[in-house]
DNA sequence: GCCAACGTTGGC
DNA sequence: GCCAACGTTGGC
């Protein structure tokens, strides 16, 4: 089992979203960056844990826990042209764009600022930590997984 | 809203 | 294959 950190923004698709869903379960559509792309596709397993992190807002940080509930299928939503995810490059035959479903798993009740992550030595190196990243879904360590949650 | 950092596109 | 232009991300 591997771990994940994967972003969104709280005023489009945040945490509570997740908890309100039928089955408290959503496919992460709309990612159209190919490292990503190639995560959830090629590595992301059903089970895997995943940190649910806020970004591009007052508060970014890491607020709870979902897994994945689906391995990464074609994201359907590349091929239609009314989605705000629409792609003319994608088709059934050769979709180019993939998603996972994730369910949730457990709020934090606070939130784990990026200030705060950013002052832990035990975190330096974690990808979501690098400079410039832009990343949506970065891999997180077991030991980083750990580190965190213990300051849940 | 600003802007640095980064990924993608497309002309050559 | 190079690289300038452009669009997006995301912290601040």
């Amino acid at each position: 089992m591997q771990y994940w950190l994967m972003k969104s923004e709280p005023d489009v698709f945040g945490i509570d979203d997740l908890m309100a869903r039928p089955k408290q379960t959503e496919p992460w559509d709309g990612v159209r960056n190919y490292q990503a792309r190639n995560m959830m596709r090629d590595q992301m397993q059903v089970g895997d844990q995943v940190f649910f992190y806020h970004s591009n807002c007052a508060e970014p940080g890491i607020v709870g826990i979902m897994q994945v509930a689906k391995a990464g299928y074609p994201d359907v939503t590349a091929q239609d042209p009314d989605s705000k995810y629409h792609d003319p490059k994608a088709t059934a035959d050769n979709p180019r764009w993939y998603r996972v479903d994730v369910k949730f798993v457990r709020k934090f009740p606070r939130t784990i600022t990026l200030n705060e992550l950013k002052q832990h030595a035990q975190l330096d190196g974690m990808a979501v930590l690098a400079r410039g990243n832009r990343l949506s879904i970065t891999p997180v360590s077991k030991a980083q997984w750990d580190f965190i949650l213990a300051l849940a």
